[in-house]
DNA sequence: CTGAAAGCGCTTACAG
DNA sequence: CTGAAAGCGCTTACAG
């Protein structure tokens, strides 16, 4: 069985190769009879075209790289999927495809290998840059536009969509403290990322306008896991007293302090406030129901897809970003 | 800016080409010395291969493309990011990227522009399968080899991975009617997955098992959306009476089922148990928490993942199968 | 151990 | 409106 390729069906048809390219993508006008054999020689023979080859020739991939958590993260945060569902949605419209890498680094060690395995693409997505993140130096070492979801280290430089935490954060802490609390942990994300320092400032922001103080100390940095959230507050309970709420950086984080308050019978909200971030699902379904920041995830999602094709397709140059703001949603657990 | 080829290295050095890819590849035994010369001006040119090039030569992509559910669908299951994160881990490990597509199949229209738009890969892994499904059929027509998430109609020639969903339900109704239970609501997954048909058909058996009648009324095919559990199921409230128990498609639909219940101040477990499938951290934390039978879906994906990596590889040629087994996890619900 | 060259299957200026 | 041909940047038999 031989291979069908462009030459075959440019052969059966009587015509160059070119005609038959020209004829299947409209780059050229060819009369309606070439073109009708074109596509009937093309059906008959099962003709489908080798992307890789048009790839090659075209120096366009029509993919975007998304760069997404590691694999642990991913298997409990709703976050992703609806940041996700918002890519995937725009650019399946746009008619570009996605390749999906989930972080892999090894922080201990000083060389990434697999950096340079990727696969040829127009545009990358970055999702929760890290401080110094070495995808986001990659990829600017590539030359290949890209559109970080977050914040990245350089603003003033990049493109990005992020949703405006800082304001977030400072409207729970606020929202806390006109509750009558003066003592908030913040179960921050890892310090590496800079969505954490975001939240940090918004916080500190609120203390600081309602005229109060606050440590240090009511910061904590955890994984973004349900177990280190647990594990973490478990030790917090024990180390930190009188404090009268928790302000977590996600709902995954969120569930794990739930969980050891309840093992600890801490009444929430009666003893201890509780609010998260994400406003997935499982806020609303988590008994209490969870009082959440909700950050539009899908339209970060969607956004951050749009502003990235029109960067691809050069139809932005000077770096922009969007910012999109947030909402409490309050629930039984303040 | 002259763009960097193996060509620029090989000038570089005084060596072809070939000796440059080769001492890159190692698939050729190269000198030391020139291996150490080709190495410095890769690194002082900044040299980065071009993997779409490189993919033509050798007509090998080192892509798979997993074929997922509708963005809406995806929004809400925790268990799609099991599968993923499974998958993702797997492909890691064998070096192998992941092209991810989401199902925006128009049922109403026939034709499906979008199969043609694929990127080139290896290999395919193709979740929650319908019958006669047209991603199986696009892809075999294209001669690229798959495994199936999820059970394929043609069994017999095709390579597919699945958790053995017939004992599951069977085992699960089976524990219903123990309890004495005697009219089950099936909350099904739409009839155009043969899912759907695995779960029925371990439910019916668990009936006949125990010498007892069921109907077909008492089966009902909802999408896998929490909204269409919840809707669907308030009119089931209203149409059928009697039930004591509730089984569902996946966690998602029983979230719904359970929003409906308690709109109705029907008391869960009391009046009606139910158990759903998919046993995802919704289930740990829904109040009551949820019975679910656990399907290993963390190793589905990566089990799918190794077994596709050993078909593209030619390690497999013989069509074969994975069944995993499955087992129930009590709850609060029953 | 290394080189010269064909080939992968397209697209797209260049000509007419 | 269409063709002949160069070119995309690699890999890999074929030779020596």
């Amino acid at each position: 069985m031989p291979k069908v390729t462009i030459e075959t069906v440019a052969n059966r048809v009587g015509v160059s190769a070119a005609t038959v390219s020209y004829a299947l993508s409209g780059k050229r006008k060819i009369s309606q009879e070439v073109t009708d054999k074109i596509l009937k020689a093309v059906e008959e023979l099962d003709y489908r075209p080798n992307i890789t080859a048009r790839n090659l020739a075209s120096s366009k991939t029509w993919t975007v790289g998304l760069y997404a958590s590691p694999t642990q993260n991913i298997r409990e945060d709703y976050f992703f999927n609806n940041i996700l569902a918002g890519v995937l949605d725009v650019l399946h419209e746009k008619k570009y495809q996605i390749h999906l890498y989930a972080d892999y680094l090894d922080e201990n060690n000083k060389d990434h290998p697999d950096l340079n395995l990727t696969q040829p693409i127009d545009g990358a997505l970055i999702m929760n840059p890290r401080i110094n993140d070495v995808y986001i130096q990659h990829i600017i070492q590539c030359k290949i536009p890209y559109v970080v979801i977050g914040t990245p280290d350089d603003r003033e430089n990049s493109f990005y969509v992020d949703a405006d935490l800082t304001a977030g954060y400072y409207a729970a802490v606020n929202y806390l403290i006109k509750k009558g609390h003066r003592k908030i942990i913040l179960m921050n994300g890892s310090a590496k990322y800079t969505q954490s320092e975001k939240r940090e400032a918004g916080s500190a922001m609120a203390y600081h306008d309602n005229g109060l103080n606050y440590s240090n100390d009511w910061i904590l940095n955890v994984q973004m896991l349900e177990e280190e959230g647990y594990r973490v507050f478990k030790q917090t309970i024990e180390k930190i007293s009188d404090f009268t709420a928790v302000i977590t950086f996600n709902d995954t984080i969120a569930v794990g302090v739930l969980r050891a308050l309840k093992e600890k019978n801490i009444h929430v909200p009666g003893k201890v406030a509780v609010i998260s971030a994400g406003n997935t699902m499982i806020t609303r379904i988590h008994a209490p129901s969870i009082t959440s920041l909700d950050m539009n995830s899908y339209e970060i999602g969607s956004k951050a897809a749009e502003l990235l094709v029109d960067v691809i397709e050069k139809k932005r140059i000077q770096p922009s970003h969007t910012i999109i703001q947030t909402h409490l949603v309050e629930r039984e657990s303040t």
